[in-house]
DNA sequence: TCAATCCGATTGACAGACAATCCAGCAGAC
DNA sequence: GTCTGCTGGATTGTCTGTCAATCGGATTGA
C-alpha cells in the first residue's frame, strides 16, 4: 500500500487521469533502449518502414543516436513483439504480412473483442464511457476530414478504451501485442471508399450498446464490426494483388 | 518461392515432420543469444527460479558462460514475453503470479482453447490425431506414476499439437505467450488430490471428440476442461494463502 | 552461359570501462 | 525512540572499440 500525502493531491490525480483506471504516481525514468523501443515502434506502426524493409543496425544507430548494444537490446524487444523479424546474420526487417496471417488476426479479433465489449458494457465507468465517446466523436471528425492517420490513430484509441475496461489485462496485453498488425490492416481497409463511414457505424453501435450496458448487443455489434473489417480487408488485399501480384503472398 | 531439390526428399520431410505444419528444412545456426533465451526460459518454467527471485546479470553470465551484452539482449527478450520483469535500475526477477492475473488467464484461455478444438477437429490429419494420441497415453502414464515433471509436458504437449492444428497461427502463438504462467498454474493445480485423474479425463473427452470430429462437442469439452482447471487452481490457490498469506497477493 | 571465387557490408559476440542509481546500514538530530 | 541524512558497496545502464563469422553480390574464369 503506498503512501499518500494529501486527501487533496489524491484527487486531483484522481481527475487528471481518470482516462487511466489505474492513476500512477510513480516517475519512470526512461531508459535509451525503452526509448528506442518506442521510437522504432511508433515508426513502424505509423509505416514508416514499409514490410520488406531491412534493419541496418549501424544506420539506426546513427538516425537514434544510440550504441549499438542499445539498439540491438531494443531490436530484441521488438523482435519478441513480433513487429519485426530477424533473420541470422542477416538482420532485423518489417514482415510482410500475408493474408493468411491477416485473416487469423480477424479471426481472434472477433473473439476477444467481442468479449472485451460484452464485460466492457457491464464494467466500463462513468468517465470512462464519456471518453469512449469523445473518441467516437474524434474518429468522426477525423472521417469526416478524410485524414487516414487521425482515423487509425482516433479508432485505435476507441478500442484501446473498450480493452482496458474490460476487466481482463490478458486480453488487453494480448491485443496489444496484435496492434502493429491490426493498425496496418485498419490503414489498408479504411481506404476502401465508404468503408470509414461503415467502420463509423459499427463503433457507434457499439458505443451504444455498451452505453445502454447490454454485454450482449455490445458482444453481436463488435463481432460484426471485426468481421465487416475482414471483409473490407479482404477487398483491399484482393485490389493490392492485382496491382502487385508479388505483394501480399509471402508469409510472415 | 523456396527451390526444392527433389520430390522424394519433399515426401520424406513432409512425412518425417508431419507433426509440425510448416516443415521447415533450414539448419538454422542457433546464436547464444537464442541459447541464452532457450536456457533461461526452460529454467523458468521448470521453476528453477521461484516467483519474486531476482535475475543478476553477472551472475547469470558466469553461470551461462557468456558476455553481458549477450545475456541482456536475451532478458529483453523475456521480458517481451513476460516471463520476467524489469525494474529499471533494479534489474529483471521472475514475477509474481496473483489470483486475479491467473483468473483472467484462465477466461482467455476459455475463450482460445475452446476455438482451437473446434477447429482442431475438423482440420487435425490423421497423423496428429495420432500423436495426441500418444501424447494422452504419456499423460495417462505420468499421472499412474506420480510424476509432477512429466505431468506438466505431457499436458503441455497434449494442448501444443491442438493448437498447431487449429488452423490459426495467432491462437497459438498467443498461447505459447501464456505457457509459462499456464504451467506454473498447472503445476499448482495438479498438485491437489484427484485433481490428474478429473484432468485427464477430461483430455480424453476432448481428444474423443477431436477423433469424431464433432466440433461443437470439441468446443464444450475443452472449455469445460479449462473451467474445471480455473477451479482446481482456485482451490489451490486458497490452501496456499492459508499456508503463506503474503504470498499470491501481490500483483503480477 | 554458368560456376567458382573473392570482397565489402553487416551481424554476432566479447571485453572493458565508467557514470548513475539503488539499497542497507550507520550516525546524528529532533 | 523515531526519523532524517549520509556513505559505501553492489548492480544496472550505457558506451567505445574490437574481432571473427557470415551473407550477398560482383568479378573472374571455363
Amino acid at each position: 500500500m503506498p503512501k499518500r500525502s494529501s486527501a487533496s493531491l489524491d484527487q486531483q490525480l484522481a481527475a487528471g487521469s481518470a482516462a487511466s483506471t489505474k492513476l500512477d504516481l510513480r516517475v519512470r525514468p526512461r531508459s535509451v533502449q525503452q526509448e528506442v523501443v518506442d521510437k522504432l515502434r511508433q515508426a513502424i506502426l505509423s509505416g514508416i518502414f514499409l514490410p520488406g524493409n531491412r534493419l541496418v543496425e549501424t544506420d539506426l544507430c546513427n538516425s537514434l543516436g544510440v550504441s549499438r548494444p542499445s539498439l540491438r537490446e531494443a531490436l530484441r524487444s521488438l523482435h519478441a513483439e513480433r513487429l519485426i523479424e530477424i533473420i541470422p546474420n542477416r538482420g532485423p526487417h518489417i514482415p510482410v504480412l500475408s493474408w493468411r496471417d491477416a485473416e487469423e488476426i480477424y479471426e481472434v479479433r472477433e473473439l476477444l473483442e467481442g468479449e472485451a465489449a460484452a464485460r466492457c458494457a457491464v464494467m466500463i465507468s462513468e468517465e470512462e464511457l464519456e471518453a469512449l465517446k469523445d473518441r467516437l466523436e474524434a474518429f468522426r471528425r477525423a472521417m469526416k476530414a478524410d485524414d487516414a492517420a487521425a482515423r487509425i490513430s482516433t479508432a485505435s484509441e476507441f478500442y484501446a478504451i473498450i480493452l482496458r475496461n474490460c476487466g481482463n489485462k490478458i486480453i488487453e496485453e494480448i491485443e496489444c501485442g496484435l496492434l502493429a498488425r491490426v493498425n496496418f490492416l485498419r490503414a489498408r481497409s479504411m481506404s476502401l471508399p465508404g468503408r470509414a463511414k461503415k467502420s463509423y457505424d459499427e463503433m457507434y453501435a457499439t458505443f451504444t450498446a455498451i452505453k445502454n450496458r447490454d454485454p450482449k448487443e455490445a458482444h453481436k455489434v463488435a463481432r460484426r464490426h471485426v468481421a465487416n473489417a475482414r471483409t473490407a480487408a479482404m477487398k483491399a488485399y484482393q485490389k493490392s494483388l492485382r496491382a502487385c501480384p508479388a505483394d501480399c503472398s509471402a508469409s510472415t
